[in-house]
RNA sequence: GGGCGGUUAGCUCAGCUGGUUAGAGCACUUCCCUUACAAGGAAGGGGUCCGGGGUUCGAAUCCCUGACCGCCCACCA
């Protein structure tokens, strides 16, 4: 080949844009089911949130994903690697709401052709604009298609090897059917409930969450030390409470069985202070003795152990926090809500009517400072100045308020009776890295709360259900009329009820459709089932499930991950993959994770753009699976060093004239050898999920045994120098040599691979692309057991570092060769470096090279004796500075 | 409070089963345009392997213990 016509540089973006169009073209990642003996490798790709920013994390954990569908490509089994889009649910409807400075009001009717400019063009202290609920999503559907756009064309630039054909959207009809024909069958199976409950609630967002969307945060608080009353006694006692607004929702108070202090108290009533309220007391292990005063209130509802008591001991209900987080209207002096002094009462509570927890604080903390003279015989109830303190209390993970358990009717699956089974599944999966299955088990064991799966929220899909609604107008919630399988995907909205017509719809001897909608991961943890066509492609479903690996990262373990085994478990009776493998995080330069709110995303477009998608995926396959990294843009340059290396190396080994022969020659055979290693190596560490450890040694091989030894050593040879033999011997190695590297590197460098690939392999091969090129392996090797030891290409090796030394420490041009020069070795080694001597002769361009056997030499045992250099002027080489 | 990871050169990280003198790249210094490569190459300086104990002929590696960083979980009065 002339290496004159092949291009003096690599352009990148040309590369990537001409590959790219290319392997679509040949369809060189579409999915076909896999043929008779064929393996399959089925990938559970991660939808990303296309409402987050874009970043480099996403660069970072995709390209991962990307290595390993390739190398199994490349292994010849049939990889089915899809990509869908999660765009329903919260994070788009805030995006909304901020883009567009809208809010969604569903008791708004649909507006035509509504034209919304961004909120960059609007007053944004106006207040937002209220549309209809169908109004809200047609903007989400709209912003959601832009978002995908821009990660699609990221995904193409990044060369991931998606089947394109398989692409899907959380929100898509397909996937709707999917979740509510989930719906169906859980229901049918019993494994859902509805119940009106306390469960906990976001006041901001208006919705219920679950267990697995809560996280803690530390909050400034204070303890408020409260005198309580005892009925019937003059007894004064204290509780201490973070919550004091919560004073009129008390519905009883408790204290540790053996605590001495309190024991006289039990089965008699307490009276709360301000509001004149009796309430039971009763002993309780959970009261810790230590915490506060040992003794506390019971409300309706403060935390998770208030729901615990007011079940255990048949509480009252005395809810006075609205959906909305503000106090409800509420009447002492009934059934429900007695007092002592209803009066007083009532004229108290009035002034916290209709505020939210922060202002009730404020004000019955002011109260309590008050004498009180029906409860504490003119004390006032706060004993002492509130005490700070900090405490976590828990928050919905995407909202700004505590969260509050709040009475509602929602929909549950069963897990807690379940989770042994769970356990297990997890046990039974293989995760990468190992220790990451702690963190499946440790949720699983503690997990407290059934799956709350209904949210009162917009941009969603939608319950197939709709409720009775009786003579009296009474809506009867305990008989759900649940759609038909045949009509799905459905909006209850617009759907009627089997025997019932749309007139009938809200009126009495009618129905009512239920307004919710799903989780969003009631959804998402469909995907391997919603990918291998669950419920409508019985053989594709057959061959795709369970799938072979989940990529995804470790923070949503207990919700992606956890929800998946739970609904393959529930619907399947399977789990739903064999492996899991868990990407890190990365990092800013300063170890804080990246994340829009601290400000310090690093967006990859123009990462692409100045390094090449193959640096920056290079830098992304480094990492190996569930370290955290930092981002350090170094990194990069090393990849783009090495599309570099080996678009140059590639040139010398192709543009080399001569026929390749039978490779006869001692040193290709040991190098041959050497790389048959390698390869082995690299293969095993692919299957072990350890991509960063193939891409090391393969990069460390190329550099230092392959670019700096063996050319230089057979670089005389291929100019046919030492007759045809020596020469077919070399070209025939460098040959096989330049077609193993570019399969090994085709993985992390699919662009600069095939580029190189094209020139003359794809040819010889009969693969148009690389990347359905054949994994390397045995087999690309010729027989080499006859080659001799491989202790001659690393004493070579050695040999050539020491005369590069030599040369560099007296400051001599490259461009002089070497007159004379002895390598002195020790006894080990002199048999070695006799045998390479020529070649490492041909390598350093010396006229004439010797070997002395020294057996005391140490350390590698290989030292330059004497060295003399043709003199500059007959080499022509300008004066050194020296 | 419990658990899981981590701490190795100025920086980012390897170091897997204990085994020569602990490695790479970047950065820094010096040298070099050589026929694939200056979008490159060669060489050099740089280390309390977080601290303290222990096991061993031998420890970055195994055990105990402490510190710090990050994360996960926890009934939050």
């Amino acid at each position: 080949m002339n290496i004159e016509a092949l291009p003096k540089h690599f352009d990148t973006q040309a590369a990537e844009i001409a590959w790219q169009a290319r392997w679509s073209e040949l369809g060189v990642y579409r999915y076909a089911a896999a043929g008779p003996g064929q393996p399959r490798f089925a990938i559970d790709t991660p939808p990303p949130t296309v409402s987050g920013s874009l970043h480099v994390g996403h660069v970072f954990s995709y390209t991962q994903t990307d290595l390993v569908a390739r190398f199994h490509r490349m292994c010849g089994k049939s990889v089915f690697y899809p990509m869908g889009w999660d765009d329903n649910g919260l994070p788009t409807e805030r995006r909304v709401q901020n883009y567009f400075h809208v809010r969604c009001n569903p008791s708004l009717k649909y507006e035509p052709n509504l034209e919304l400019t961004p909120q960059e063009k609007i007053d944004p202290k106006s207040p937002p604009r209220e549309i209809s609920r169908s109004n809200f999503i047609e903007l989400c559907l709209r912003l959601t298609q832009e978002d995908e756009k821009s990660f699609k064309d990221l995904w193409g630039r990044l060369g991931l090897s998606v089947d394109w054909k398989q692409e899907y959207s959380t929100i898509d009809p397909r996937c709707q059917r999917a979740a509510q024909r989930s719906f169906l069958d859980l229901w049918r199976k019993g494994h859902i409930y509805s119940v009106e409950a306390p469960t906990m609630w976001d006041v901001d967002f208006q919705t219920a969450v679950a267990q697995a969307e809560v996280e803690d945060r530390n909050v400034a608080g204070a303890f408020h030390h409260v005198r309580f009353g005892v009925e019937g006694s003059p007894e004064i006692f204290t509780i201490a409470t973070t919550r004091p607004e919560l004073l009129p929702a008390c519905v009883g108070v408790t204290a540790h069985p053996d605590d001495a202090r309190y024991k006289h108290l039990f089965g008699k009533r307490a009276l709360t202070p301000l509001f004149g309220v009796p309430v039971p007391i009763f002993p309780s292990e959970l009261a810790d003795p230590e915490k506060g005063t040992g003794i506390l209130m019971v409300c309706t509802f403060g935390d998770a152990t208030d729901v615990r008591w007011w079940r255990e001991q048949n509480l009252a209900n005395r809810q006075i926090l609205g959906r909305n987080g503000r106090l409800l209207a509420i009447e002492f002096g009934d059934g429900n809500w007695p007092s002592i002094d209803p009066a007083r009462a009532n004229t108290l509570y009035a002034e916290v009517s209709g505020r939210n927890v922060k202002q009730a604080r404020r004000i019955i903390v002011e109260q309590l400072r008050q004498p009180d003279e029906p409860v504490l015989h003119g004390e006032p109830p706060l004993e002492r100045e509130p005490a700070p303190l900090e405490h976590p209390v828990k928050f919905f993970e995407k909202g700004d308020q505590p969260l509050e358990f709040i009475t509602t009717r929602q929909f549950f699956v069963r897990l807690l009776n379940k989770k042994p089974m769970l356990i297990d599944a997890g046990d039974r999966i293989q995760w990468h890295p190992e220790f990451m299955r702690h963190r499946y088990r440790i949720w699983t064991e503690n997990l407290a709360f059934d799956w709350a799966i209904s949210r009162q929220r917009y941009f969603g899909v939608p319950f197939p259900v709709w409720y009775p609604i009786n003579a009296a107008g009474e809506i009867d919630y305990d008989h759900p009329i649940v759609a038909d399988e045949s009509r799905l995907p459905l909006d209850p909205a617009d759907a009627t009820p089997p025997n019932f017509t749309e007139a009938l719809r809200g009126k009495p001897g009618g129905f009512i459709a239920e307004s919710d909608v799903f989780d969003t991961w009631f959804t998402s943890s469909l995907t391997p089932m919603i990918a291998s066509g669950w419920g409508e492609d019985p053989d594709r479903f057959q061959s795709l499930f369970p799938m072979d690996l989940r990529p995804q990262s470790h923070e949503i373990i207990r919700t992606w991950a956890f929800y998946t085994v739970a609904k393959a478990l529930l619907h399947e009776g399977q789990i739903p993959w064999k492996n899991v493998a868990i990407s890190g995080w990365i990092l800013d330069p300063d170890r804080k994770k990246m994340s829009k709110s601290k400000g310090n995303v690093i967006t990859p477009m123009h990462l692409l753009d100045e390094y090449g998608s193959d640096a920056v995926r290079y830098w992304a396959a480094g990492a190996q699976l569930g370290a955290d990294t930092a981002f350090d843009v170094n990194v990069l340059k090393v990849g783009k060093r090495l599309v570099t290396k080996l678009f140059n190396a590639s040139k010398f080994v192709l543009g080399k004239e001569g026929a390749p022969g039978p490779i006869t020659y001692p040193m290709d055979r040991v190098f041959l050898v050497k790389l048959r290693q390698l390869v082995r190596n690299a293969t095993r560490h692919f299957e072990n999920y350890e991509h960063q450890q193939a891409l090391a040694e393969t990069e460390r091989f190329f550099w230092t045994a392959f670019t700096d030894s063996y050319i230089e050593m057979s670089r005389a040879r291929t100019l046919g120098v030492y007759g045809p033999e020596a020469q077919g011997s070399a070209l025939a190695t460098l040959r096989i040599a330049l077609s193993v590297f570019l399969r090994l590197f085709a993985p992390f460098l699919p662009y600069i691979t095939d580029e190189v690939w094209s020139w003359s392999c794809a040819a010889e091969t009969g693969s148009a692309s690389i990347h359905a090129a054949a994994w390397p392996s045995d087999s690309d090797f010729p027989d080499l057991n006859d080659a001799v030891g491989e202790g001659v290409f690393d004493v070579a090796v050695e040999a050539l570092y020491a005369i590069n030394k030599s040369r560099a420490g007296a400051g001599v041009s490259s461009a002089r060769e070497i007159k004379t020069a002895t390598l002195a070795a020790k006894s080990e080694v002199f048999t070695l470096l006799k045998a390479a001597c020529e070649d490492i002769r041909l390598a350093v361009r010396a006229n004439e090279l010797l070997a002395v056997e020294e057996p005391q030499l140490d350390g590698t045992g290989i030292e330059v004796r004497q060295i003399e250099f043709v003199s500059a002027e007959a080499t022509g080489v300008a004066a050194e500075k020296s």
